[in-house]
RNA sequence: GCGCCCGUAGCUCAGUCGGAUAGAGCAUCGGCCUUCUAAGCCGAGGGUCGCAGGUUCGAUUCCUGCCGGGCGCGCCA
């Protein structure tokens, strides 16, 4: 918070208690007593609109009630003027040197400048990609990671305790099909002929996964494949439902080479793949407290006790041979199965477990960050977490939308090279890291993404990320000239000096760095990292604007000094601002 | 059919608790480099905030109903 507008604040509520009595008929709600920031300069730095909401309850007009409040208001050394304008609003005018302490603050805390208490040490799990490990991540999983990070960055700088994880997908059917597919591959390698499954995994990765198998174990698991497709149901392109082929295919493969072996395969494959993905996010700045383990759930007995807690409390029933959730007692649309007529555990079973368990290890926020088309999984999660006797509002939920990306104004989600979708590596290599985590989070997660292949890669004045960045370098350049002509950087002396930054262009500088700590706020609690996006662009113009309009290094060593105390402020404040994106500060361009 | 999200300038999008003349970028047009990086700056044009009601001092913002787009509604994950 803004100590200017708190303390504004505070000016206001012991005027309005003073009228308390007379003017108005009751106390006023403190949460009533709001200050804003203008948006027109015009009007002042902050206005309060407070004499309009309680004109009517005071049978005043909102002017005369304006007036009323101004006259009782305490003066302050901060304030230079106060009036009243349009249909009622009180302006307030800051004084100029009470504007520039923001600098001497930026200065005091250095990286620390916006990081605030509002988060009360809650502790939050934020839970984003989670992938399934059966092929590398594309680009719709890239803004995924972005967005989860930079959330959850921001919530550490906003006071939050917090711990990202990834939830992997290792147990379950598509694992088996994993399996069998890179054992498929591995026969091929081991030149057998057949065709391939419609619903097995064709990528590239699969060939390389099983070449390393066959390295590894030589013929040892090759079967000849006419004991492998004898008696077999049709696959997709013969008129047979493809799922069923390759469960029958999944099944036949067990019985073939026995289940260690199998589990030996898939192993081999998961690892791998996760391998593939923890690089890619790595290289991305992506990092996890945890990789959570789906399987470990079921081996650690996890999903009965969340399945026994249920039954506890009679919120499950059988039916049709199942062992449904009665999800409609918890607002739900329908009831889900936990347990299918086979015996086999949902994956929302799993996920029940998954949740509870984070409650038991005592996060208060359960932030899930998943793809909008999971919409539908949020209420009942939630309804599982209220019949278990947790709180269902701790689990939040942001559903970022699609990608999709575009060269020039053509759509291009596949890739040339492959013929698959474009993995997120390919993207990195071709926009570059700080281009890619800048365009996924420009935008609010509940909108669609375009993104622009060509507009990312370019070095010229459209694209925003280097318009950013060239603020930062920019000061860092001022510097180096700065020194070649003999002078250096006295500190003191600009703190000192900080009256002399009176022009509107500083003026203007000085307004964005002390929004600064504002928008930390806002973007970390409504989870939006936009926001944050937004404010650098809008601080980076300002500098620009006074960059072009005033020279920094003048003969004048006060003014000289105090100029540089504030683009070295800015200078920091960008910097801050990018960490918390992900994106590099250069110190050149 | 039901549920969630979206609809704001030619295009892509901001817009906080309802507030003053609705803002950026791109694109278009016109200016600014012998002075700290022109990856920059300044200016101009461009709007029925999807439509229709309602709530009130005041609605892009809140409520209702339509229209248009995306997604989801499985004993898949």
């Amino acid at each position: 918070m803004n100590a200017l507008k708190q303390e504004l604040e505070q000016l206001l509520s012991e005027a309005l208690a003073r009228l308390t009595g007379t003017l108005l008929p009751t106390a006023v709600d403190a949460k009533n007593i709001v200050i804003e920031r203008t948006r027109d300069p015009a009007n002042g730095d902050f206005a309060t609109n407070i004499a309009m909401r309680l004109a009517k309850g005071a049978g005043l007009k909102p002017v005369d009630l304006a007036k009323a409040i101004l006259d009782v208001l305490p003066a302050s050394p901060h304030v230079v003027k106060c009036e009243v304008a349009g249909a009622g609003f009180i302006n307030f005018y800051l004084a100029g040197d009470a504007q520039a302490q923001v600098v001497r603050q930026v200065h005091e805390l250095g990286d620390a400048f916006g990081r605030n208490g509002s988060g009360g040490n809650k502790k939050v799990l934020v839970e984003f990609v989670s992938s399934n490990p059966t092929g590398p991540l594309h680009v719709g999983h890239g803004r995924h990671g972005a967005f989860g990070m930079s959330v959850s960055n921001l919530l550490v700088a906003n006071g939050y305790q917090v711990q990202r994880e990834y939830y992997i997908n290792d147990a379950g059917r598509q694992m088996d099909i994993l399996a069998v597919s890179i054992w498929l591959r591995y026969l091929e390698a081991c030149g057998e002929r057949f065709a391939f499954p419609a619903n097995g995994y064709k990528g590239e990765y699969i060939r390389d996964i099983a070449a390393n198998l066959l390295q590894k174990v030589d013929a040892t698991y090759q079967r000849p494949e006419g004991e492998l497709f004898g008696n077999l149901p049709a696959d997709e392109p013969e008129g047979g439902d493809k799922d069923e082929y390759i469960d029958a295919l999944v099944l036949r493969a067990r019985a073939l080479i026995g289940d260690d072996a199998f589990r030996e395969i898939l192993d081999l494959g998961l690892a791998a793949i996760l391998g593939d993905i923890e690089q890619d996010l790595g290289e991305f700045g992506v990092h996890y407290d945890r990789w959570y383990s789906e399987r470990s759930l079921a081996e650690n007995g996890a999903i009965d006790r969340a399945l026994q807690r249920l039954a506890k409390h009679d919120h499950v029933y059988e039916k049709d041979g199942a062992l449904w959730f009665r999800a409609t007692n918890f607002g739900d649309d329908k009831d889900r199965v936990v347990v299918r007529e086979n015996g086999v555990k949902t994956y929302f079973a799993s996920d029940i477990a998954y949740h509870l368990e984070k409650r038991e290890r005592g996060f208060d926020i359960l932030l899930d960050i998943l793809g909008s088309d999971h919409h539908g999984y949020v209420a009942r999660v939630r309804a599982a977490l209220e019949a278990m006797g947790e709180p269902g509002e701790s689990l939040e939920a942001c559903l970022v939308q699609f990608v999709t990306l575009f060269r020039g104004g053509e759509k291009a989600q596949m890739s040339t090279r492959s013929g698959e979708f474009i993995t997120l590596r390919e993207l990195r290599g071709e926009v570059g890291n700080d281009a890619c985590r800048f365009f996924y989070v420009m935008r609010g997660n509940d909108q669609h993404l375009d993104f622009d292949l060509e507009l990312a890669k370019s070095r010229t004045n459209d694209n925003p990320v280097y318009y950013i960045q060239y603020a930062h370098a920019r000061v860092s350049s001022v510097l180096r000239q700065l020194a070649s002509k003999g002078h250096d950087y006295d500190g003191t002396l600009g703190l000192a000096s900080l009256a002399q930054l009176t022009s509107v262009h500083e003026t203007a500088v000085l307004t964005a760095l002390a929004k600064y700590p504002e928008v930390i706020t806002l973007a970390g609690a409504n989870r939006a990292p936009h926001t944050l996006v937004h404010y650098l662009r809008d601080l980076a113009n300002s500098f620009h604007t006074y960059y072009n309009a005033e020279q920094f290094i003048v003969e004048d060593a006060a003014l000289r000094n105090a100029r540089l105390a504030l683009v070295l402020a800015v200078q920091q404040v960008v910097r801050n601002g990018l960490a918390l994106l992900g994106v590099s500060a250069p110190e050149t361009m």
